[in-house]
Formats: structure tokens, sequence, C-alpha cells
RNA sequence: CGGGGCGUAGCUCAGCUUGGUAGAGCGCUUGGUUUGGGACCAAGAAGUCGCAGGUUCGAAUCCUGUCGCCCCGACCA
């Protein structure tokens, strides 16, 4: 007998699910997860996306879950126009540098039929700019809101899509459309707005541990890195699995520059005319490119509990037609037990698939999806009362067999694990990936991968000393293509302790992060 | 917008050098055998070969133009 005869039962032996694996070509690896996870994928408009069911049910947990947390800082939702006047973008000097080169404007209002093609006609007296951001037009609704500090604090926020006409996109990560929310608040003061930009930098960080178990690094971005009219931008910034960092979300503190912009002043206590401190902050759909790239394996997506639209998958295995209703029937009784139960305060999402389809072919499809848990019960499991369960934070084939009676008490149990151990996970990974580095040669030969051809997954982030000077960033970025993620928040993990820049040997008061960025 | 590559069935691609009228695998449909881990057999549907011109008796194949996509640069959440 060959070796080929013994093998027809396995056809797809222990190949992943996923072709190329991570390790192999990491960008194409994640096109082929958000297509396998049926998350998303590419539109007839160029840098525009379909998001599929599967990937708007997560944006969909994601809002619920940001939107009661905005909801408990104090803020309202609003919405403003699509549309933005060219006038007002011309307002803010560095806010027009930063969002110019990509802005798509819309010139006409009609279409007139003209030898059987459609051509644009009525042109409109102003070009209007569809939003990049929304500071301008908000800014100036704001100004016409406020003349009192009575009226103050503003504390709104939008969920909308934005356009950037991006040159490069990739699905989720950077495309011309794209969803997210804007928060943007207006003050009396400004320690009241860097109090505000703070505690929303600390909503962020606390969704992306809590629900999303990626571990975020919360801090400062540098002067370059900065939000175009911004005084201080904050973020979150996150290690995806090719050791690239990925800023996860922001929050801006605009000091005065877009109240002085907008007009948004007011009568102070003192009776005096002052102008307002705005804040804005934001999150987008990227963050779900960000959970894919942190948590995903070789077989597909993997959903952390919490914010996975569904978390348990119910399988009923019926290869025969006698058994077939008695395995649906206990399929259902399951569910509704499972969904009396609860875990993070939420009731269980648990459905069945029940298609007609082979055991393998659906298990397969799920994981690919990132379903935490799939629960496959099938004729034998009838009579002894079990069922089998496999975490998707462990192997495809590993399966646990369960009492029935025991799944309401114990899922809940194998959810928070699944949520711990994928948080676990990927900090060890960043830790693991982080480094201090304290010379010139030794940043250099981390970041400069070893093959040139073909460049394989290298370096992380590195925590260096650095002089504070735009130059230094520039030219380590146009060398390595490395830049200061951020400055990070003091903590235990990132003391502030002065040393020497290794570029130039000067004074440095602390070291911060570098690291190749999405 | 600069450099490189590619457009052939839903997907991945062969065929092109040397023109002769459309192929494979996967997927899909139907029937049967199967089903506790990506099943098998049989039959079937499906492409104006990116588009427009040109050369030719004849073009997926050669020529010109054009559009689109991908990769590398510049830019960005």
């Amino acid at each position: 007998m060959t070796r080929d005869s013994l093998t027809p039962f396995m056809s797809k032996g222990n190949e992943s699910a996923i072709s190329p694996r991570r390790g192999e070509d990491f960008p194409e690896w994640y096109q082929q997860v958000v297509r396998s996870a049926e998350m998303a994928e590419n539109s007839e408009v160029r840098g525009c996306m379909v998001i599929r069911p599967w990937g708007y049910a997560l944006w969909e947990r994601m809002q619920g879950a940001l939107d009661a947390m905005f909801k408990a800082t104090g803020h309202k939702n609003a919405y403003f126009p699509l549309f933005i006047p060219l006038s007002h973008l011309q307002k803010e000097a560095d806010h027009v540098e930063g969002f110019a080169k990509e802005c798509a404007v819309v010139t006409h209002h009609r279409l007139e039929l003209h030898d059987g093609k459609l051509v644009p006609a009525g042109e409109l007296t102003e070009p209007l700019i569809v939003r990049p951001t929304s500071e301008t037009i908000i800014g100036a609704t704001y100004a016409k809101w406020v003349k009192s500090y009575r009226d103050l604090p503003i504390l709104l926020n939008q969920w909308a899509n934005v356009v950037r006409w991006e040159l490069r996109p990739r699905l989720f990560l950077r495309t011309a459309e794209f969803l997210w929310q804007e928060g943007h608040t207006a003050h009396e003061t400004e320690a009241e707005a860097i109090v505000e930009t703070e505690k929303m930098l600390g909503v962020y960080g606390e969704f992306a541990e809590n629900w999303l178990a990626i571990p975020v690094i919360r801090g400062e971005k540098s002067e370059s890195e900065r939000f175009p009219g911004a005084v201080r931008t904050y973020c979150i910034e996150a290690m995806v699995q090719d050791r690239k960092a990925i800023q996860a979300g922001t929050s801006h503190f605009l000091g005065q520059n877009f109240a002085k912009a907008s007009g948004i002043k007011f009568l102070s206590r003192n009776n005096t005319e002052e102008l307002a401190w705005t804040t804005s902050w934001g999150v987008s759909t990227r963050l779900i490119g960000t959970l894919l790239m942190a948590h995903g394996d070789d077989d597909g997506a993997v959903m952390p509990p919490r914010i996975a639209a569904t978390q348990v998958l119910i399988i009923p295995i019926t290869p025969k037609p006698d058994t077939r209703d008695a395995v649906l029937a206990k399929a259902e009784e399951v569910a509704a037990t499972l969904r009396s139960a609860s875990y993070a305060g939420e009731a269980l999402r648990v459905e069945i698939d029940a298609r007609d389809l082979g055991g393998g072919v659906k298990s397969w499809e799920w994981i690919k999806k990132g379903v935490p848990l799939r629960i496959e019960i099938g004729p034998r499991d009838l009579e002894s009362r079990s069922a089998a369960v496999a975490r998707r934070d462990k192997g495809p084939k590993e399966k646990e067999f369960l009492s029935v009676d025991s799944l309401a008490a114990r899922v809940p149990d194998l959810l928070a694990e699944i949520q711990q151990n994928l948080l676990d996970r990927a900090l060890a990974f960043r830790r693991e990936h982080t480094r201090k580095i304290d010379t010139k040669e030794e940043f250099y030969a981390y970041f400069t991968p070893q093959n040139s051809e073909k460049p394989e997954i290298h370096g992380g982030f590195a925590l260096a000393h650095w002089n504070g000077s735009s130059e230094v960033e520039a030219k380590i970025k146009e060398d390595l293509k490395v830049t200061i993620r951020c400055i990070p928040e003091e903590s235990e993990e990132f003391p502030i302790e002065p040393g020497i820049c290794p570029f130039t040997g000067e004074q440095s008061a602390r070291r911060v992060i570098f690291g190749k960025a999405y």
C-alpha cells in the first residue's frame, strides 16, 4: 500500500485554513482572512468596501459598547452634514495642510443627458467637500450655539462615514470611505478640555483592552504625527502580529485653534469675550482590521467573546435522516438554555447552523469567521447527554466533551477564559517584541530586514531615547520607515528615565516608542 | 503622481513566444452514495478572453491606444 492510498480521508491534512500563513506573507494573509471570514470585500468603486453582515455585526457590537461608554461619560449623539462648504476648510491653516490633498470635491448638483451620456451640469457656486472629518462644520455650528459660559460644555458625538481619497486602500485599514465616530466637545477652560481629552483616551484604552482584548499603549504623538490643527494628539497604539504598530484610536486637545477659526466665542464669568477650548476624538472601522491582525491565526479570524456578534455556534451533526429531528430539537434546546445564561453582563449570543452541509464544512466556515466557541451535537450525544465543545483559541481539532446539563454554567467561564487568553497572548507578544535600545547600530539592525528581496517579519517596538527634534525623527523615517508611535504615558512598563539620545548623543528626558506603522 | 507587474468562468490560473474560433482546479446546480472534521461518483450551468481600434481569410494570441487592478515609492485613521 502506498502512502497516498492511506490519506484520502485527510485530503486537506494539516493544512491551515488560510494560505499563505501569517509568517509567509502577512499582508496577503490579512486579505485572505478578511475575505474568508466574510467581513468585507472590495467594491466597484476604488478604495471603497462592502462591509458584509458578519463584519457589520462586529461594527455594531463596537458601536454598542462605545456608545454606552460615551453616554456614561455625559455625551449625546447628534448628526452633522456630509457636505462641508469649501470655505469652512480654509479657516484653519494646519487643517487645510493636512486634509486638502485627500478631499473629495462636489462641484455639480445635476446630471444631463447629452448624446446618450450623463454629464454633470448645474455647477455649484461654491464647491462642497465631502467631510474628511467634521471639526470645521461642527465648529461653525458651535459658534452659533455658544454665547455664554453657561452654554458650555458641549459634549457631542456623531456616528458617521467620512471620505479621505486614499491612493493605496486596504480593507478596513485604509479605505477612501470609512465608518467612525467623532466626538466634538467645547469647554470653558483649558483644564477642562484637557481632562476631556484624557478621559476619552481612557475610554478607548479600556474598550480596546476589555472588549477587544487588545493591549494598547496610551501616549502622546510627537509633533510630526499630530492631527492637523491640534495642540496635542493622544493615541492608543497597538502591536499586531507582523510587529507593526497601528493607531487604534485618537483623542485631540485642539486648544483654541478651531474656536478661533470658527469663532466659538462666549462671554465669560468675568464678562469678557473668550474663545472656547475644544477637543475631538475618534475610532473607526480600522478597529476591525486591528482586531483581525491582533488575534487572527492561520485558520482565520479569532473574535474575542465580548465583542463577537455570535459567541457560541451550535452545529447539529445529522448523519442519519431518522435521528435528524431529534438532534435538531436538542440543538434548539441547548441554544435556549445557553441564551438564558449570561457572560459579562449580557445574555449569551448563540446561533445554530442547521444548513444541510457536512459537519466539517460548517465547522471550518465558523473557524474562519472566528466564533469563540463551537458546540457540536450529534446522534450519539443524545444518549450520553453530552456535546463536543471547541474553543477558537485552541487548535481546530481540540474538542472537549461536556455534559449538556453543565453547558449553561460552563460556557460563560469558557468565554471568560478565551477573552483573558487572547489579551494575555497579545500582551506577551508585544512584550516579547519590545526592546530597550541604546545604540544607533542596534536600532538600525533591529529595523532592517535580513532579506531585503523578500522582507520578513522583523523588529517590533523599540524603546529608545530621543532628543526631541523633528529632524532626527524625519531622518529615521527616511532611513528605516520607522516613526515615533507615541511618547507613552508613565507606567510601570514605561517609566520616565532620563538618558542619552543614541542618534545625537544629546540629553533625553525619557524613552519613546519607535516602530513601523500602518 | 513616478517605477514594475497583471487583466481569460464566481475564485486561482493555464493557453499567447510559433494566430485556426475556449481550457483546468476549486466553487456552483441536479441526482445518488456519504456525513463526529475541509467527502465521493455522475451529469450539468457558466467566459462577446478588461475595453476600443488596427493587421489578417481568421486574433485570447501580433500592433496601437485606453481603462482597471496589484506591488514598490510619496501621503494617511
